[in-house]
This record gives C-alpha cells, sequence and structure tokens, in this order.
DNA sequence: ACATAACCTGAGACCCAGTCTCAGCGAGGA
DNA sequence: TCCTCGCTGAGACTGGGTCTCAGGTTATGT
C-alpha cells in the first residue's frame, strides 16, 4: 500500500473525503524537504486557498502523517513524520532534523509520577546540538581563521 | 540580597538599566500566579507601552529571571524562574505546573551523541499528566457519574 | 555646568501563523 | 430528484510579537 493511500485509507476511517485540494496540499507535503512551514506549503501548491491548506496541514498532524518540530529559534516546523512516538534532535547551525525513538524519558516519568502523584500522560523532548558535518566545518574555520 | 536587587545586578552586568518602566514591569511580573501570559503583565502594569513590556519580558527571559511553559494546547506562557536548567510538568486539567530538574536526559543525550555524532548543547522537555487533585476530582467524577 | 552619545521609551504600523465566517459547491443517500 | 452534510476559497480577524521613529533620559568626559 503506497503512502498516499494509507493516507486516504486514515482519512475515510473518521468520515473524511479525499477531495482534489486535499490531495494537492498532501503532494506538495510529500514533496517538502526535512522541515517546512505552511507558508512553504502554500506557495507550492496553486489553486488552493490559504484557510483549505491550513486546515488540511492540522487533518495530517491528527492524523499523524506530519509532526511538528520546534527548531532553535522557538519557530514551529512541520515535517512528514516516519514512526507515532519519536523526538527531534536538531543542529543548530544548518538546521537539519533528524527523528530519534529510544527514549529513557520512561525512567524519568516514572519516578517524576512517583515523586510528583501526576499520572503522566505524554512528553514533548526536543534536542539541540551539531550535527557531524557543522562539526567539522567549525572545526576548520578555527584552523583557518 | 533581595530578588529585585539580583536581577539589577545582573541587568548592569550586561550594560542594561533599571529604569521606572522595567522595574514596573518586573514588579507585575512577580505579582503573577504561577504561569502568564505578555497580556497579563500588559493588564497590571498601567502607563508601559506593549512594546516595552515585551522587550522587558525577553530581557528576562535572557537573563533567567523567567522561564517559558508551553501549556498542553500549544500555549506558550511565561513563569518566574526558580533555577536555572529544569522542565516542567503541567497539568493537563487545572494547569498547575511544577517544575524539576532531575534530569536523566542526560545519560539519553550521552547516547543520542555517540550514535549520530552530534555535539549536544541542549533540550527541552515539558511533561504532561494530571496531579494528584485532578486524579482525585476525577475518580469521584467517576464514582457520582 | 555642559555636550554628547548611548540607551530607553511609547505609539502605532506592521508581520506572521492560525482561526472564523460565510456563501457557494459537490457527493452521496433516501 | 432533493436534501443534507462535508468541503471549499475569500477575506476579515486574532494573538503574540517585532520594527520604526521621534523624543526623553542617563552616563560620562570636560
Amino acid at each position: 500500500m503506497s503512502e498516499i493511500e494509507l493516507v486516504i485509507e486514515r482519512l475515510e476511517m473518521r468520515g473524511h473525503r479525499m477531495t482534489g485540494s486535499r490531495r494537492r496540499v498532501l503532494d506538495a507535503v510529500m514533496a517538502q524537504p526535512a522541515h517546512f512551514t505552511v507558508d512553504d506549503v502554500l506557495h507550492s501548491t496553486r489553486k488552493v486557498g490559504r484557510a483549505t491548506v491550513f486546515r488540511t496541514m492540522k487533518l495530517l498532524l491528527d492524523l499523524n502523517i506530519v509532526c511538528r518540530v520546534m527548531l532553535d529559534d522557538g519557530a514551529l516546523h512541520y515535517r512528514v513524520s516516519t514512526r507515532s512516538h519519536h523526538h527531534h534532535l536538531v543542529c543548530i547551525d544548518c538546521g537539519r532534523v533528524e527523528d530519534f525513538s529510544q527514549c529513557d524519558v520512561q525512567s524519568l516519568t516514572r519516578d517524576l509520577a512517583q515523586a510528583t502523584g501526576y499520572e503522566i500522560e505524554r512528553h514533548w523532548l526536543e534536542v539541540y546540538g551539531r550535527c557531524h558535518a557543522c562539526r567539522l566545518l567549525k572545526t576548520e574555520m578555527a584552523a583557518v581563521g
């Protein structure tokens, strides 16, 4: 089953339709680079209204087709999401994003629940650093400059 | 040394001045409940312009006098921050916020660095759940309803 | 005391992401 | 066929935040 068929199925399971506009938004989303804004999608989908693009993005978010990444500067970008529960590792120099799901936050949340009496439902973790390429570049620059 | 004097010192260390407007914003911030928006501050500081309130909040953020909490619905609120590096545990029912700093994310980030070749600089973790009081309330409701 | 530069200010325009409203359209069921 | 309900685009609106600009304040050197 293709990616698109999967989306259609998930849509219909919730009583939504795969319409022309939604299809155009979806195609545009799939064609984006690693992460993007709604505005990027807007610019690459002619003939779809702003509100519809936003509505569709929200739908895709609900269906776990895309997720949101908080960049280093606080900007929220979208990203086609490969797995359900995962986190992001964002390069503060070039902005590339890696997903990871090995998430030992479980033990932390267990302790936390114990200590505070909270019943913990979910968490949101973003990690910022410098990717291998940017580290190399940086040491080179330091050597030259 | 009082809280205020500490802030003044930190300001001056960076070449800023403690002016009347900044003082009024700071007082308003200190008088807020657990978490609040810039708008809340605006409404409780008469005679300070909107831009100045925003500018001062940014300054306080830089100086680690306040921090930001992402609420369950995605809204960003501010909060007077007690310690430097810490995370938030947010109740999804009543909105109360606890700080915690026992942060075993260290070991996770170490593994992550190893696996990805990233040099990790920082992370952002927010945890959502239901506080003790709201859990009790919920079970009571279930029993009655 | 004075000049001057640097800093700070409020008002209001502006920006960006996202939502709301509303009238019109189109697909599917009875 | 008609009717309902979901979907649509246009455009107004909102909330959080930034920019600009002219004028006010403060620190500092003389």
